[in-house]
DNA sequence: CCGGTCCTGGAATGGCCGTTCCAGGATAGT
DNA sequence: ACTATCCTGGAACGGCCATTCCAGGACCGG
């Protein structure tokens, strides 16, 4: 009995999403998420609710769509250092390169954005670091039983020092920094972990 | 002949400070700078100009009054290792005690906040940036020197890594993260430079 | 074909935004 | 004391913001 949508909500809130991404939760404009989705206000209030859960909807379908898939890779790619090295080049190669080049990571930019005021936002963030740091936690302990690292690491807080660099690499690409410098950079890091004595 | 200022432009300059440090670009209104100032919207605009540049001319006074501090205080260390531990334990202390705790840093927020829009302020970033891996540089070359630190470090690339390493700990204190954990990872990144093979 | 249900389009609302303007008063040199 | 100069207060402006509302039309089961 009822009408059906005309429109598929996903691929709304992918556009709204990239907004949110690219230019802040403060910066985009429902009116701005109209004219990217093609949808009218009314649709928009009704499937989304107001501009707080529309962006914590985009938040969390940032994290589904873009953060899951290359933690997973890391977490079950079971070669230790290289897949480490693997994650930060594929990472890199996002945000300096392509269609979101220079917009950074929205997890990182939703920590200047709303973690401030939101508990909501915070807790989604918490979480999301705590799972990237366990991901990395897991690659550093393959790569000390696989001999690649000396087993006195402590690969709990390594793991914390490599997502803090992760961030760090979020945050300079948001000014168009170089994709080499930044693989340097990573190099030298990794290349820490490599030559540390046992 | 003319009248005189009945304020102190770099007093209401640091309240505007503090409030686009703390809310964002944004989320602070003129509105909210005169109530915080204590001055009329007439004296902020034939003080400072429009919104734009006021904010600008907080960024500068964050530089000036907040980094550049610090940065001389470890350029001008020439302890070599302990002048960076001494770095970040004072940049944790700030982030996460005192006043301006889960404020992060105003260089990293406008990372976020503007730098992918306004040239100028990505042209602050990049320099802001530049002076900062350099006194880390300029600190690791002094521990290479003293023996404490192998000869065959690369050290820009790794003050780099530093460098985003610092940027991680204060997008990280956006959230409230503990002081404990924060300094826990620099120590160990520390603990990786120390026990590097020669 | 028909009816109830829901979606859609567009207008309307109240509020806050950044910015400007002008009159009035304080100031400091003459 | 006079006057030219500039600062100050407060009102006013147009514009955009997020949100709401309602009428009209589209759909689907019967």
């Amino acid at each position: 009995m009822p009408d059906i949508k005309h429109f598929d909500p996903d691929n709304a809130l992918e556009r709204a999403e990239r907004l949110f991404w690219q230019h802040g939760a403060a910066k985009a404009s429902i009116q701005a998420v109209t004219v990217a989705t093609g949808l009218n206000r009314s649709s928009l209030y009704t499937t989304f609710g107001g501009k707080r859960e529309l962006y914590m909807a985009a938040l969390r379908r940032y994290v589904r769509h873009r953060s899951w898939p290359a933690q997973r890779r890391l977490a079950e790619d079971g070669r230790g250092l290289p897949a480490i090295r693997d994650f930060f080049t594929a990472l890199i190669a996002a945000r300096c390169s392509g269609e979101h080049a220079g917009w950074g990571c929205m997890i990182v930019n939703a920590h200047v954005d709303g973690a401030h005021t939101d508990p909501e936002i915070r807790a989604l963030l918490d979480e999301h670091h705590r799972q990237l740091r366990d991901a990395l936690h897991a690659a550093l302990e393959t790569a000390v039983e696989q001999g690649q690292l000396s087993p006195g690491l402590a690969t709990e807080a390594t793991a914390e020092a490599l997502v803090l660099l992760a961030y760090g690499v979020n945050v300079r690409s948001r000014t168009g920094a170089a994709a080499d410098s930044l693989l340097d950079t990573v190099t030298a890091t990794l290349g820490l972990l490599d030559g540390a004595c046992p």
